[in-house]
DNA sequence: ATCATGCTTCGTTTATGATCGAACCATGGC
DNA sequence: GCCATGGTTCGATCATAAACGAAGCATGAT
C-alpha cells in the first residue's frame, strides 16, 4: 500500500526528470502542448502522454483541448508556487525564461495556424473584434453579435460561406509566442481568407509564413484598431 | 545520466514515503535521533541511515553528533519553507504536532539521560547555569567559569573528581521532551552526583525517573533560579 | 578490560515505474 | 469519401533504488 504523507506523492510527481521538465517549462507561464512538453523533457510522446495525465490526477496542471491540440498549463497558483519554491531552493532561480515560440521574427508576427491567422497580427485581430463588441461569449461558447455580423458581411465575408455548418463558428486559439487567444474556427479561416482576397497578405509558399503588404498592414490597423 | 532540472533531485528526496515521514516529523522543530526518525518513518535503522544520508548531501537535513546519538533536524530556513508549501498543497497542512517526547509527566519532568539530569528541571539547571554567567561557550566548547568553579565547589562538586579525565567536561545535549539543551558530560555527572547526595532526589528503581522530594525541589528552585 | 547500545556499511532481493514501439482513436484538411 | 497529424492505450523491457540481515565501528557504562 506503500503508505506516508500526501506530501510525498506530490513530491514524486515532481521528482521525475521528464516530469520536473515540463512543470519547469510551464513556469514561463504559457500553455503547451503534449508534443511540446515531450520535446522539452527529452522524452516520446507516449511518454510525455502517460506523465501529463498523471500530473493531472495529481492536480499540477489542467488540460484544455483545442482542435486538435491538448495544451498543458500550471492547474493552479498553489501549485506554480510549490514548484516555486523548489525552484529557490534547489537553485534553478534564474527561470530558463527562454524566448517562447518560433525564432523567426516573421513567424511571430503572422503565420497560418491550421488555416486560420495567429502570431501578433492574429492576437490584435481577436483583440479588436471581443474590444468592440462583435465577439462575445455566450453559453454555447463563442459567437458573433448581430453589430459582428455586420461588420462580418461588410468585410468580405458571407454568411452563406459557412451557414449551417456543424463545427463550430468561433474558437478560441491558444497563441503559440504570445499565450493569448487568437481566433479559429471557421469564421477565423473565413477572415483569412478575406484578408488574402483583399490582397493584403498572401501565404509564403512552403512556409507558414503570412506576408503582408504595407498597405495591407497600414489597411489591417484601420480595420482593427 | 539522467539529466533533469535540480528541482527534480530535491522532489525526488522528499518523494519517498519514509523520507516524507522523516521530513513532517522534523517539521516540528526537535532534533531527532536516527533510531526515533526510524520508528517515525516505519522502516528499520539501516534504511533510515540511508536516508538521512541521503536528505543531508540534498540539503535538507542537518546532523549533530551528541554522545552516541546523533540527532537530526532540517537544515534550514529554506528546507522548512519547501516543506511547508508542499504540505500546504497537498493538504497536510494541519501539521500532525504530537507531543513530543515521553507520555508519562513525571518522565517529562525530570528523568537521567545517560547518568546526568534531564527533562524540565535539566533544562532548568543549564538555563540558570547560562544566565548567571557560570557556564560560558569558549572555543573548545563549554567550560566553567571562575564564578561557576566557586558555584561547583560551594555545591558539593570536588573539582579534584574529575581533574585531569579527558572526556568533556561539559556538553549541551539536546533535550528530548522540550527542544531545548540541557548540560550533560561529566560536569552534568557531578551535578547529579551532588544533588543526590544532599538528598533532593533519588532515582527511582528500574525506571529512568528521578524523583524529587517536596524539600528537595524547593531547595533546587533556590539554588537554581 | 568487557559488554551493550546506536549507527553505518555491504550485499542481496525485490518491486515499482519510466520508456518506447505498435496499434488505435479523433480531429482537421482535402 | 480519403489521408495526415496529434494523442492515447497497451504490452514488454529494463533500470533504479528501497528494504533488510549481517557484520563492522564507535561510544559510553561498568
Amino acid at each position: 500500500m506503500a503508505e506516508g504523507p500526501n506530501i510525498s506523492r506530490v513530491a514524486a510527481l515532481i521528482g521525475d526528470p521528464a516530469r520536473a521538465s515540463i512543470l519547469v517549462a510551464l513556469m514561463r507561464g504559457q500553455a503547451l502542448t503534449v508534443s511540446e512538453l515531450a520535446t522539452e523533457a527529452g522524452v516520446g510522446l507516449p511518454t510525455a502522454s502517460s506523465h501529463l495525465a498523471q500530473l493531472q490526477a495529481g492536480g499540477l496542471v489542467a488540460p484544455r483541448k483545442e482542435g486538435r491540440h491538448k495544451y498543458f498549463r500550471l492547474a493552479s497558483e498553489g501549485a506554480a508556487g510549490v514548484i516555486e519554491a523548489l525552484m529557490g531552493f534547489a537553485g534553478d532561480l534564474p527561470a530558463p525564461k527562454r524566448a517562447p515560440g518560433p525564432r523567426d521574427p516573421a513567424l511571430r508576427r503572422a503565420r497560418v495556424c491550421y488555416n486560420h491567422l495567429a502570431g501578433e497580427m492574429g492576437v490584435r485581430l481577436y483583440d479588436s473584434l471581443i474590444a468592440r463588441g462583435h465577439l462575445v461569449t455566450g453559453t454555447e461558447g463563442m459567437t458573433l453579435s448581430p453589430g459582428g455580423w455586420d461588420f462580418a458581411s461588410d468585410f468580405g465575408i458571407t454568411s452563406g460561406s459557412f451557414a449551417g455548418l456543424r463545427p463550430p463558428l468561433c474558437r478560441e486559439c491558444l497563441d503559440w509566442s504570445a499565450r493569448r487567444s487568437h481566433l479559429g474556427g471557421r469564421l477565423g479561416r473565413a477572415f483569412l481568407g478575406a484578408i488574402e482576397a483583399k490582397g493584403w497578405a498572401r501565404r509564403l509558399a512552403g512556409t507558414r509564413i503570412i506576408a503582408f503588404t504595407p498597405e495591407g498592414e497600414r489597411a489591417f490597423a484601420r480595420a482593427f484598431p
